[in-house]
DNA sequence: GCGTTATTGCAAAAGTATTTGCATTATCCA
DNA sequence: TGGATAATGCAAATACTTTTGCAATAACGC
């Protein structure tokens, strides 16, 4: 990565606006606002680039595949709208891992996923 | 499914002896130690029928994509070893799914998937 | 045991997600 | 403001996972 592209910008732009995990048509489609020709290959070479370089997570989510969404955030969980598919962040973290955690097992890590009706679908 | 087959009787065979949740390969290549000629489009079949008849659940994980349980147990959740690969069933729950709802949003059901080192890799 | 037909095995096909080759375009530094 | 070359767009190629068509096989009711 040594020039700058509308293309990666307008990435970027949509990490900024939208703040929750996104995958690559939301990506590609929401890019393309700004940028019109953005392809979807320039998405998935910059999105590995910007994980490369710290500025994104890509996570494995169990319903919708690899998402990503900006690095550096604080431990959380998601929340994944029946309704409407989009994840959501959830902020802090009410789980004990050592109580789950069977006797001779070591957990290092852990993710939980909520799943329900968002605020905006529920109205 | 109208008939009794070896094939079929394989497959649940490999889930009451292994009792952890599968992937199709681990199934594939556990059943062929007692039906040698067992295929992959069998076994496939078979998982699609004995989830519709309630006896198998599929669940989607992140990191190793769809795998296969026995239907019917408690609510419970899953630990991925980090060096072996399996997938392990936790029970019990200690998850307080309302104290992390978000405002205005409903909650349905959660899930959480523990990563570290099982017991028997740690020896 | 025999015949009907559910099941299987095999290979090809289909559905997704992601990557890659290459000509064209666009950055940006001398 | 060129020019070197990073980055893009496009289409084809990969890489998986799952499904399907069809001939061969095997259950099982009579």
């Amino acid at each position: 990565m040594k020039r700058k592209t509308n293309q990666r910008n307008a990435i970027q732009e949509v990490f900024r606006k939208i703040d929750r995990p996104l995958g690559i048509n939301e990506i590609l489609e929401t890019g393309r606002r700004t940028v019109e020709s953005l392809n979807q290959a320039t998405v998935y070479r910059n999105l590995k680039i910007l994980v490369e370089r710290g500025w994104l997570k890509k996570i494995n989510t169990p319903e919708r595949g690899a998402l990503y969404e900006r690095a550096g955030k604080e431990h959380h969980h998601h929340f994944q709208c029946r309704q409407c598919d989009r994840l959501f962040e959830i902020s802090g973290c009410a789980f004990n891992e050592q109580s789950s955690t069977p006797p001779g097992f070591i957990t290092e890590d852990h993710e939980v996923y909520l799943y329900g009706i968002c605020s905006s679908c529920r109205d």
